[in-house]
DNA sequence: CGTGGCGATGAATGCGCTTTCAATAAAATT
DNA sequence: AATTTTATTGAAAGCGCATTCATCGCCACG
């Protein structure tokens, strides 16, 4: 019913269980007659080790978790889609779970998937409880920290510069003429990339003598509809910002959307930036100047990591992943 | 090390293993007594179970499946953020997998997840091969198909019905007056929504007295860069059809920037129609008309069901769920 | 003051598998 | 040909927990 088991198919095949045993785990050390033999028998019962009891005796779930701010976006899509498929290809299998950017919440994830026995953890950002890297470190979890080139305390990252990113568009923005940017940005708190994009933002004025308006800093939840409406109230601000940097790709889609409604034109009246370059960003009219971040080589390397670690093999240790500057038509000289 | 064991915990508290096991299980039923000295000895030894000891002894792993086409697409995001909430919420961990819309790759991720101990399957969609049912079935594994309303064989199903929306829209455009339509679709071998679709739009049409040109079906990889080519390539039909139905909304999306390539105005010029209903779809102009799809709702109720039939209740027999027309600026009547 | 009954606890068993460890057969060495 | 390796296999011991089953107090009741 439930399935045969190891020791029936070793009756089966004639053999012992531990033969049966290595036979899927170490099959280079058993003789091909008796293997064929047991092959067999695995096949006729439809035998299906249990896992459960194969970690127990193994001590290893070959199971991995990784825990997202969020599942609906289309944000981390790519990064859990190339995890799923980096891990699987390794006969892993992927728990994953959602914050929804709340940390408590993430919290208790993490504690549910140790309790659960996985094998290694990704984790996206570095910004939380020292409370967690604990509860993961003392049962000598592997575990990597996606979507940040570095974190405080040194965690292993697979990411990119966050504020790298942001600055490298400002940079932008400032070298055709911007002088008054503003920016659109998510809740920093309890997010780090947010944090550091709006950091590499500052950072990126202050190396030319500029600065940002605190009325020209507006936090809001992700989407669209934030995006319409920090931009509706971006454009009412005295003297108003000549460009506006988005934190976000959603926000810089509902800019462009708003400035329509707003019948004000992109770029000749206001540039937009946005961040992590979506299909929609090469689409849309004008094209969005942006950053294009390296959604799926995150999760492949992120991956890759945690295998190897796993593996007891050394890994590489993790280089920030590059980002590319992404000119379209969003972005042009302010009118003198 | 790797935690301490319920046997420490239970000599730490002065009891025996048994109740240490009674008061993570089954509180009720011991004295809040010794159950208050447990809970401190837990504390104390920061004493987390060992989650394939208890499958193996309980014969339930706590762990929900779910097996999505892809996972990077904005498609199942809101499925399976909400399943995951619904499963965690009761206690569950979700293990995913991505079938990249490919039958043998969701046939190993089945044998997978059924070895790795799932208690409960959610997979998209009733079209695969009756080994993998059979799989599933010979485990007694409870599993749902979403996405579909009614499956080959009567599984269980979370999900509308393809078709009848599919021909909802197809009759909104008879009914404005359009008489040559034509149709993006997914590829429709291994994918019964999409075919369930394809066929909704035929059997609306048929329901009229009216059928599709073949030259007028494409079938094509999602995206939206096929959406554009399919578009550019249906226009130049000669005649030229009045109106484009998309299987999926890229399509749609890609059909609306295409025609603006092509120097025709939707809908003046052609209709277009979307299925799904995401956010662009209202921000985008022309506004698109679709069909509103319950993503999360699939998602939610699926994995109530799961845990309904987990907990032995006999769970409601699913009935399709609503799906919603939305008229927006992207349909009109036909130019005379 | 004695007895049946019930609720709470402990002892013991086994879930299905991996993994030493010992045993055997085959191959290599002298 | 005798002996040492080496390559395979089997026997058996848990892995950490849930779960009978038996036990022991304790209270209600007689």
């Amino acid at each position: 019913m439930s399935g045969a088991t190891q020791e029936d198919v070793a009756r089966a095949a004639g053999v012992s269980p531990a033969t049966v045993s290595r036979c899927l785990n170490t099959p280079e050390i058993v003789r091909p007659a008796l293997q064929a033999k047991v092959k067999a028998a695995i096949q006729a019962l439809d035998y299906v080790p249990h896992g459960a009891a194969r970690s127990l005796a193994s001590r290893r779930s070959r199971m991995i978790g990784a825990i997202f701010p969020s599942l609906d976006s289309a944000l981390f899509g790519g990064t859990l889609e190339a995890l799923q498929s980096e891990v699987a290809h390794a006969g892993y299998t992927l728990v994953v779970a959602s914050s929804n950017y709340d940390t408590e919440r993430e919290r208790d994830h993490v504690r549910t998937l140790v309790a659960s026995g996985i094998d290694a953890l990704m984790l996206v950002g570095g910004a939380r409880d020292e409370e967690i890297y604990r509860t993961i470190q003392s049962r000598k979890i592997p575990y990597v920290l996606a979507w940040v080139a570095a974190a405080a305390g040194s965690h292993p990252c697979i990411g990119f510069d966050n504020a790298a990113a942001a600055a490298a568009v400002t940079h932008h923005l400032i070298d055709i003429g911007h002088r008054r940017l503003a920016v659109v940005s998510g809740y920093v708190a309890g997010n780090d990339r947010a944090a550091a994009r709006l950091a590499g933002v500052r950072t990126a004025l202050a190396a030319r003598g500029l600065s940002l308006d605190p009325a020209c800093v507006l936090e809001r939840p992700f989407g669209v509809e934030s995006g319409r409406e920090a931009f509706r109230r971006l454009m009412a601000v005295e003297p108003r910002p000549t460009a506006v940097v988005c934190g976000a790709e959603p926000f810089a889609y509902g800019a462009i959307f708003e400035s329509a409604a707003l019948g004000l034109a992109v770029p000749r009246d206001v540039s937009v930036t946005g961040y992590d370059d979506y299909w929609l960003a090469a689409q849309i009219a004008p094209g969005l100047t942006t950053v294009r971040t390296p959604r799926r080589e995150m999760g492949r390397l992120a991956g890759r990591y945690l295998l190897s670690v796993l593996a007891g093999k050394a890994p590489l240790a993790p280089r920030p992943l590059d980002f590319e500057l992404v000119l379209r038509g969003s972005t042009a000289p302010p009118r003198a």
